[in-house]
Formats: structure tokens, C-alpha cells, sequence
DNA sequence: TTAGGTTGTGCAACTTTGTTGCAAAGTGAT
DNA sequence: ATCACTTTGCAACAAAGTTGCACAACCTAA
């Protein structure tokens, strides 16, 4: 458990308190090769309540921590953010929403696609969902 | 109400029943200049159950009549479809949300970006929600 | 035109997700 | 160890979507 330091640094940086069930959190999420929602934390983690880890994902995406993304499926999807990641637009990635196997993946690698915007519009986000068949599913 | 024919007509086409309802239902989101919600379509015509509007706007998507999107602002967005969609993504369009208004705009002009994916992905939408502020709200 | 079956609609109930209030438990500085 | 402050768990609630069921509307055939 001594590596546990690592995520309490992680917290640190971005000004959060490191409790336990933070620490756990953030680890949990870290180590999700797929995005998760606030039911998928709550099944990997007996202990956690939901509000508990709504209220700690939505502490860390106010800190620029975790970032959350609307895939279609009903729920929201939450991955921890890039160490320097100040969650700009120039930063945002594409996700990838797996329609057979449900899961959403941080497609980091690709960045979103920036279009022009009409005169008087203002860009402050966006979100690029691709929707298909995942790799591991397409067998 | 003789002009209800041309409504009648783009149901027909697309193989759809022409009630009243579908009618009034079809005309009242082709007359709103933004996209709609069935709470939306609920308040603009007194007359309508959310379950109906549910089922109704299902049935246009199922037929490319309208298509959805979900801007992440809790509830699903829907609009109807130019004359000839067939909803295939070479045809998806961006949409922009209002973070001030909470309005969606479907931006028809502007196709969605395409990217390459990784190999064994099989791509069948694509989501692609711009957020910020529109010209009527930053003056 | 009417009878009969099919389709559509309204009502109510329910599911899921997200959100909040409040009290108890935990935390950290003195 | 105590105290003030923060975090967590529980419960209740809100909003959107979804479904079952009964009645109404509709369509076709005789």
C-alpha cells in the first residue's frame, strides 16, 4: 500500500485533501483501462457510496483532476485527466463508445477536431463521441 | 390548415402513419428554430403526453425522419431531418449548445469531422456537441 | 355503414441517474 | 485530548426516460 503515496501526491498537486476513500477513488479510476460511471465505482468499490463518489469526482473535475463525458449511454462517464492537463480545449481528446460492450474509452492520442465557428460564437468545450464497435468486440 | 398536406407528405415519405398528433408533432419541431426536448414538446402543445411524444419522436428516428443528439444538458435534443437523410455519418452535422440560453442549435452546414481510427474499429456515429455561447446571447 | 382487428394515445406507475440535507464520523491543528 | 472544520453515509428527492394497460381512433372488408 506504500505505493499509494503516488495517488496522494496526484491529489496533492491539484490542491484536494488526500483522504482514504479519495485515494481509493483515484486509484480505482487510474486504474480502469475504460472510462467509469458513478454505478461502475460503486460495484468496484463496496465501500463507496454514491453521493460520496459524486461529490469526490465532481471535487476532482473542479480541480482539473478528472474530466467526465456525455457517451449517449445515460450515464456519465468520468477518467482522470493527464498530470498537466488544465482541461482547455486544446487538450480535449476523442472518446470512443463501444455500442456491443458498453464501455467508453480516452482516445488521448487524438485530439478533437476544431472547426470554425460562425461570427459571435463563443467556444468554451467540446464533445466528440465516436459511436462503433471496439476492437475487442469486433472479432 | 390546408397546408398540413406538406407534413402529411414528409410522414408518408418516410413510410409513417399521418395522425393528428404525428402531424402536429412534426410541424411544431420543424417551426422551432432550435433543437427540442420532449419536456419542450410537452410544454408547446398542451395537448401531448410525454409518453406519446416519446413514442412518436422514437418512431421518426426509427424511420430517419429526426434524429437526437445529447448535448449533456440532462435531456436528449432532437430535430427533424432534411428531406432526404438517411442518417448515414457521412450526413451528421455539428450541433452547438448554449451554455447561457440552454438552447441547441443544429449547425447543418458543418459536417462532422471525420477522423481515422484505429485499426479493427468500426465506426456508426458520432457525437460531436460544441459548447459556449451563442450570438444571440454575447452581445 | 358497420363490424372487427389493428394501431395510436393517455394515464399511471416505475427505473435510472444525478443531486441535496442532515447527522455522524473522520481529520488535523493547537 | 479537544475543538472546529471537512468528509462521508444514509435517506430522500428530482428529472428524464420507459413501459403496461385500457380506451380511443383508424382502416379495411364485407
Amino acid at each position: 500500500m506504500a505505493d499509494n503515496i503516488i495517488y496522494e501526491e496526484l491529489l496533492k498537486k491539484r490542491d484536494i485533501r488526500p483522504t482514504a476513500m479519495r485515494i481509493l477513488i483515484l486509484k480505482t479510476m487510474i486504474d480502469s483501462p475504460e472510462m467509469v460511471s458513478i454505478l461502475d465505482l460503486e460495484n468496484k468499490l463496496e465501500t463507496a457510496e454514491k453521493s460520496t463518489i459524486f461529490r469526490t469526482i465532481s471535487l476532482f473535475m473542479m480541480h482539473n483532476l478528472a474530466h467526465c463525458i456525455d457517451d449517449g449511454s445515460g450515464s456519465l462517464k468520468y477518467a482522470v485527466c493527464n498530470s498537466e492537463c488544465s482541461c482547455s480545449i486544446k487538450e480535449l481528446h476523442a472518446h470512443f463508445y463501444c455500442e456491443k460492450c458498453k464501455k467508453t474509452y480516452c482516445m488521448k492520442s487524438i485530439p478533437v477536431p476544431l472547426i470554425p465557428l460562425p461570427d459571435k460564437f463563443t467556444l468554451n468545450n467540446i464533445n466528440y463521441v465516436l459511436k462503433g464497435i471496439c476492437d475487442k468486440c469486433s472479432k
